[in-house]
DNA sequence: TACGAACGTGCAAACGGTTGCGTTAAGGTA
DNA sequence: TACCTTAACGCAACCGTTTGCACGTTCGTA
């Protein structure tokens, strides 16, 4: 069997608890049994059972992270520096994914809740209703989702959307789709709000829509329908689907219309031509959730996103 | 507090016992007994404490999974599978990585031990020697690793590099590049074997190589110099890289060059030009390793791989 | 009618740590 | 020298579940 706390304190010579208090409390043991316990432990190859602890303390030191779909590029960054920020305190990651369902949403929740010390729930589906429920279970951060009372970390895309729709008219635009995304998603609804009135723009709403490359691909017809010589799409793989789709009719991006994405992920980055997209700080918002979430500190957080101009915009073909 | 199975005896008017088995070994209770426990958890809302559970059993119900890099588009495919196989048998996945730092992996595998029933270790970079003390201390299936006596799960990236090697024969090529991985990456040995000796085409190697898009973007300079007129590179990212930086060359591919990438990621699917590459079945792998994690079969599984051609090979510029 | 089998349940000892409290010894003060 | 404080450690109960064993019923069979 493995080693616990017991070989150690009788290969020591001292009480099990003075074993257990070298581990969780060093300073109430003297210097000299210490350091012979330590190196005991070393020897013996001791590893403490966190369930054991977790069963007398309450405290796991797990937390939970959920995510509306893994393979969207969108999340992995988030989920790398999250993990890290975990590690960094010496708390491991449970991940999960929903695949866009928000019934997962609480299943997962609830099968978590035994396990962790708290959950990071990003880009949540539910209704508010749903999460409300949730939330008072167990200690919760929300990434992209503002609910009262609730730790928050949200990235500011109403400014980031606006802002790209002023790009699209300050190249000469006056007629623009917005691709939405999927219903239930607070960033979309944001989106939709922020992009409602900017000035000389008529704005034609398309969707709800599935935040993937096919859900981009799906409404390429309909956009070059629409009579729009601009896009913003709800997401990156949206924006590449769309273009994708509107190549297939012989329509060209950005020489017949121009397509912005949002997120700014490394799919998008890479894809020809460059996507103009609304760059998102997913790296800096997984590393904060999981920080806010281990110091219990309540917070709301917003995070800046900023326009990045690359090569799938440029002025209707009129202009010169 | 949360409620215990003793709230539930307590009020049910049986013993702790009874209640246990209910959930653990239900057909070892009355029926009767068995829905009016079932309901009462249900009334006041038990659920397991996982910690005690496993406590006494031994076992935890989780798995840790550990990859290179999570930001590499080659692996949330393989992590959502992974985690739907595990969800789907009651498991919960702990999600790490390593930054391609061997010593990393030692770490989170000592860090998982106590923790897990299981790991699931990602093309490792660690050596062999390392690796054979790590597999001894905890279940463990490797994922594109081969180690005597260790189940394992292997894409046969030898095959597929070989037939995109001969796809590049095949078009004209005579004189080609392989931008070979990390150190330490078991993949790329066994595609730098297999290429060693394609008829009628030589073959320079260019490398060791970071497997990320930098990677690729700082030898696109020793490539273009190289004499060669089409590459094989480790993975989809090096391979953009590698385009991205012939690009700044005003080297065209594939006009000038042929690039081929390995994995089949969706960067490189959405890329354009859209990237040939030998397609490996990640999510495949990562359903695989997990269901043999749980039920402990040995076994050496291989998966195969194919070329997908696309756009980013031709002939050589001076065949018709 | 008596007797073993089979079933359902209760009992209590683990599992490996943590922690409040009690004890001892050492050191400081009057 | 007597008394008090403090540091270091031992003691034992407890965290929530599981599980081998024992006990009491019920039932079928001889």
């Amino acid at each position: 069997m493995a080693v616990t706390i017991r070989d150690v304190a009788h290969a020591c010579g001292v009480h099990v608890s003075t074993v257990s208090r070298t581990f969780s409390a060093p300073h109430m043991v003297n210097a000299q049994t210490r350091t012979r316990v330590l190196a005991v432990a070393e020897r013996l190859g001791y590893r403490p059972n966190r369930a054991a602890r977790s069963l007398t303390t309450g405290r796991t030191n797990n937390l939970g992270l959920i995510v509306a779909d893994l393979a969207n590029p969108f999340f992995p960054p988030l989920i790398k520096a999250a993990q890290a920020a975990a590690r960094a305190q010496d708390y491991h990651l449970f991940v999960a994914d929903t695949d866009e369902d928000p019934a997962k949403e609480e299943e997962l929740v609830l099968a978590f809740s035994k396990q962790v010390d708290g959950i990071v729930l990003c880009s949540p589906r539910s209704s508010n209703k749903a999460l409300e429920k949730l939330v008072e279970t167990i200690p919760f951060v929300l990434v992209n989702r503002r609910l009262r009372g609730v730790t928050t970390v949200v990235m500011d895309v109403a400014r980031g959307a606006r802002t790209a729709m002023e790009h699209l008219a300050g190249l000469g635009h006056r007629r623009v789709a917005l691709v939405s995304g999927p219903a239930g998603s607070w960033t979309s609804g944001e989106i939709r709000r922020a992009v409602a009135d900017v000035p000389g723009l008529e704005t034609v709403v398309i969707g709800p829509n599935a935040p993937t490359e096919e859900g981009g691909l799906g409404i390429a017809a309909e956009v070059a329908a629409a009579g729009v010589t601009g896009v913003l799409a709800y997401n990156d793989l949206v924006a590449i689907g769309l273009i994708e789709g509107l190549d297939e009719l012989g329509v060209g991006v950005p020489g017949d219309i121009s397509v912005i994405g949002i997120d700014g992920s490394i799919t998008g980055r890479l894809y020809r031509p460059k996507l103009t997209t609304v760059a998102m700080p997913t790296a800096d918002a997984g590393r904060m959730a999981v920080d806010l979430l281990i110091t219990s500190m309540s917070a709301a957080t917003v995070l800046e996103t900023h326009l990045v101009v690359r090569e799938s915009t440029a002025p209707p073909k009129g202009l010169p």
